[in-house]
DNA sequence: TCAAAAGTCTACTAGTATTATAGGCTTTAT
DNA sequence: ATAAAGCCTATAATACTAGTAGACTTTTGA
């Protein structure tokens, strides 16, 4: 059940895009080499990465000198399942219980079939949670807890 | 976020060695031909998966003629966790929230990291269903489930 | 106007993981 | 003794992952 690198850097990516802004400039703006020094990842790699989230929506970019990246929407209307499966693909830990990309799975009779029943419940947990959850959801929490880190 | 051939396989094989059993045998036992066929897998395969699975104490065996498998402890006692950990490693999406396995993913500060919050939830809501789901729900749910389809 | 900065796009590659297949070995019932 | 069945290890084909490379386009501003 395995995040790969490319859903990793691009969920970190757009948490820091959706950032609150420092120094007035809106919407928050970051280049790629920004955010690949911040967050440690191969800049040509988080490029790839980048122009998928763009032609997929969730971006916006300026070309040339001074430009960048930023979200196409607000960060309380982006939600990590979008991101999640833009770059991994379907959320559900087997074909025949997914709601994006389903497949029959060839057991004799999916109604009934108990593994499908138990994938179909975690598909729901995983889908209730980044669905529910948007980037503004997380960069309220992380900078909650800093604020609480720092009164401790 | 998906589950290997490998595990869907493991799992399968492992709640058709959980039905109630025909005739009076007990424990209920099976032979690597009889699940393949029933389930439509390769043989070869099906056989180092359930080897995999005896070797980490979930099955019994009986060599020879008339030999076969059949599970080590009753089917409540052995949870989809178990099964999916030994086949498909950990069940976290990350590292850095695994229990088993854990690894710092070198984020600046892991305390508060968004993603890994909300990763964390995603673990443990998958970790709830598949470590309190016995092969017993299963079965039971299945069974239930036919009962239920027939009377209509 | 032209050079540098920055994103766009596509191809390629090394390494690893997945999904098997093959085949010899051991145990056991008859 | 032989056939059935599990045990065990090696190998192979394919796909995927993570990353590199490089040529191209757009924009700014000196």
């Amino acid at each position: 059940m395995r995040l790969s690198k490319r859903g990793e850097y691009g969920l970190r990516a757009m948490i820091a895009l959706a950032e609150p802004v420092k120094k007035g400039s809106f919407p928050a703006m970051l280049q790629i080499k920004e955010i690949s020094e911040h967050e440690q990842i191969s800049p040509k790699f988080l490029e790839q990465i980048l122009l998928t989230l763009k032609n997929a929506g969730l971006l916006h970019s300026k070309m040339g000198v001074g430009g960048g990246y930023y979200l196409a929407r607000p960060a309380g209307e982006i939600t990590l399942g979008q991101i999640f499966r833009i770059l991994d693909g379907p959320v559900a830990p087997i074909r025949c219980v997914s709601q994006m990309a389903y497949e029959p799975c060839g057991c004799p009779d999916e109604q009934t079939c108990g593994l499908r029943l138990a994938m179909s419940d975690v598909r729901n947990a995983i889908a209730d949670i980044l669905d529910n959850t948007s980037l503004a959801d997380v960069t309220k929490r992380q900078n909650d807890l800093r604020k609480k880190l720092v009164l401790n």
